[in-house]
DNA sequence: AAGACGGGGTA
DNA sequence: TACCCAGTCTT
């Protein structure tokens, strides 16, 4: 009899997985917050990235009710590099919910996890598979791209129903979770997006891409836009000025040096209307950032001693910066004028 | 249905 | 450089 593809996956999952922090629990409890807070820092986010971060918050917060007790604010601090920072915002929310209308327990049914802040249709279903051992598979980067090659199935515009239609049919009863879990760990260890491991593959004899010898998936077309900022540094008493304020799309509200689109402001004009201008403007550097779907390039100017009409901008200290939440951008410019 | 949202790894 | 990552939410 052939064995099914489910069960090569399992057998391969139990002898290969590797160890994980969030793979190891004290109790029930402790692994539904494990595994819950280990698929939040995963959206999007790699496993060997994540590792470090998971670790250093399980040890601050080690429980729902620890979440619950604590600022936003420190909650981003520990999320500080790791990106995505609604994240943060939305784990703390569910905790909350889960204390106080859960009773500190995962909900184990999918209508109460979907309604749930930052939990989305893969999580939920992810969680329900790892946890509850519910016959169920969360689509992911992973499952999509294994499933997707197994079955030789064309990109097309129907291609998540039919990548759905075929995992439908993987979904089993008895070991869902390690199913699961071997599916993306089979996906991020072996069939991977470029030159996968087909050698370490349980499933060369049912997939039809390696029968065919094309692996070749199409790619997901990402747009990036060129912005073009200006950014104004000053350094006064070895305090920086800096602000909460200014309207960086994917930073917003986070510290930073003050910036200004470069195509819609004139300089000059806008240095004006927030600064005393009457300093020498000095033009320091241009610097490249990518960050999420754009590539920004950064004019740096620098300005001594301006006096601010704008109570938006204040100066701070580096010590004081290190304490609150640093976006890699700022960090990038922080250490670009350090030396200057 | 498309765009926004971070940052780092990899070929 | 371009693409990808245990996606979700908003418009």
């Amino acid at each position: 009899m052939r064995i099914s593809i489910s069960k090569k996956i399992i057998s391969w999952y139990f002898k290969h997985k590797r160890t994980l922090p969030w793979r190891e629990y004290k109790n029930l409890i402790d692994k539904h917050y494990k595994v819950l807070l280990s698929e939040f820092m995963l959206q999007q986010t790699q496993v060997n990235t994540v590792i470090p971060y998971f670790n250093k918050f399980y040890k601050k917060y080690p429980n729902f009710k620890s979440l619950t007790k604590t600022s936003n604010t420190s909650i981003i601090k520990m999320w500080q590099g790791l990106g995505y920072y609604r994240r943060a915002k939305f784990l703390q929310q569910t905790a909350k919910i889960i204390v106080n209308q859960h009773e500190g327990k995962l909900p184990d049914n999918y209508e109460a996890l979907i309604n749930l802040p930052g939990i989305g249709d893969y999580t939920a279903k992810t969680l329900l598979a790892i946890i509850f051992n519910k016959p169920l598979i969360g689509i992911d980067g992973n499952v999509k791209r294994i499933i997707q090659r197994v079955f030789d199935i064309k990109s097309s515009k129907n291609l998540l129903q039919s990548v759905k239609k075929f995992t439908k049919k993987l979904q089993c009863k008895k070991f869902n979770s390690e199913l699961m879990q071997g599916l993306m760990e089979i996906g991020s260890l072996i069939c991977k997006p470029k030159n996968p491991n087909c050698s370490l593959c349980p499933l060369t004899s049912e997939c039809l891409s390696y029968k065919n010898k094309s692996f070749k998936l199409k790619s997901n077309k990402k747009i990036t836009k060129l912005e073009e900022y200006f950014i104004l540094v000053s350094f006064k008493n070895g305090r920086y000025l800096m602000t909460y304020e200014d309207n960086f799309g994917p930073l917003k509200g986070f510290l930073n040096f003050p910036i200004f689109s470069y195509k819609e402001c004139n300089i000059k004009n806008t240095l004006k209307f927030h600064f005393n201008y009457s300093n020498e403007v000095l033009f320091i550097k241009k610097l490249t950032i990518l960050i999420s779907n754009r590539k920004c390039n950064l004019y740096l100017y620098k300005m001594n001693n301006p006096s601010c009409y704008d109570k938006k901008y204040f100066y701070i200290t580096k010590k004081k910066i290190k304490l609150e939440f640093q976006s890699s951008f700022m960090k990038r410019i922080l250490k670009e004028i350090t030396h200057i």
